[in-house]
DNA sequence: CACTTGACCTGTCCGC
DNA sequence: TGCGGACAGGTCAAGT
């Protein structure tokens, strides 16, 4: 579920919260979180600072001083969460007045539960925690994956854009160069497969995935099914619009919070809320009122308004 | 080569 | 209440 907006999301959450901190340790249980790694990861990452975080599709990559980096992939339900140093630094928020317990409840009364900016997630680490990073004022990394798709790679930086998915994958499609014509030429690479299979080609474009294929299609009016050579390339610049617009407007509410994404801090997004078909099927089209439908297209869960998105 | 399907996993929900 | 099975969907490998 971690999509475009969704890594961005983290991404600039950790920007903010690492950049500049020293790894002091590394835990990690489960062997398929660092695959292929050097055989003992602890060795290359404590003492590394870290220097940047930034996002390539649906990937983070995260360069160290040492000349390594880390490139992670949350795949499904990967979460990346940064708590600070706890005691210490809530007891200094608070100017000493007040106990910890107290400050908790505090930070309770203020959001309540079910807040959009509530934190999702309890006490760290709990049983999907997979990687515990340390940094050496105390403050932790955690990398939690329910369903164990995701993957933490650590790479010499030099070697990152050698690897097979950056080889292959298509561009940023809310890069400032890349224009209407660029998506249209990408997009006609397929010709006799859907539109939305076409869209969830991390060849063909980056960073799309279900949640912003099908709110893209409801925009421009294009049933998912449609195969590329059936649609006209005035469709398409209208589809090539939508689509950077419900990216670029999931960015700015954080992203889509359907079942267990969180940001970097641990908080929901709030994108689904504005969300105009995806997870609102037997609810009204916003446009026309009728029924959202949902199907199976490309193998995929896929939200239409039946009346606005004909085949 | 173009395109589709299954595997990787676990938590949740639905029907019996 | 418990239990089996379907479902969730990003990517790669294997299949047609």
């Amino acid at each position: 579920m971690p999509e475009l907006p969704e890594v961005e999301t983290v991404r600039r959450g950790l920007e903010r919260l690492i950049v500049g901190k020293t790894i002091t340790n590394v835990e990690h249980d489960w062997p398929k979180s660092f695959p292929n790694a050097p055989t003992d990861v602890k060795q290359f990452l404590e003492g590394a600072k870290i220097v940047s975080v930034r996002r390539r599709a649906k990937v983070l990559l995260i360069e160290l001083d040492s000349s390594y980096s880390l490139v992670i992939h949350l795949k499904m339900t990967g979460q990346l969460v940064f708590v600070a140093n706890s005691k210490y630094e809530k007891r200094n928020m608070k100017n000493g007045i007040g106990s910890l317990e107290e400050s908790e409840s505090l930070a309770e009364l203020r959001f309540g539960a079910g807040h959009p900016n509530d934190s999702l997630i309890g006490e760290l680490p709990d049983r999907s925690t997979r990687v515990i990073f340390t940094f050496i004022d105390g403050s932790h990394l955690y990398f939690n994956d329910q369903r164990k798709f995701g993957w933490i790679r650590l790479l010499p930086t030099v070697q990152v854009p050698e690897i097979d998915f950056f080889q292959k994958v298509g561009p940023e499609p809310l890069a400032d160069d890349f224009l209407s014509r660029d998506f249209i030429a990408r997009i006609r690479r397929r010709a006799n497969t859907s539109i939305k299979a076409t869209l969830l080609d991390q060849t063909v474009i980056a960073g799309v995935g279900n949640i912003y294929a099908d709110e893209s299609l409801w925009g421009a009016r294009i049933h998912p099914a449609s195969k590329v050579l059936d649609i006209s390339d005035e469709q398409l610049e209208i589809l090539y619009s939508e689509l950077r617009y419900v990216l670029n407007l999931s960015i700015e509410k954080g992203g889509s919070t359907d079942r267990n994404y969180v940001n970097a801090e641990g908080k929901r997004g709030n994108y689904i809320d504005f969300a105009r078909v995806f997870r609102r099927e037997n609810l009204p089209c916003p446009r026309c009122q009728t029924t959202i439908e949902k199907s199976r297209v490309a193998g995929r869960g896929t939200h239409i308004c039946p009346d606005c998105q004909k085949l």
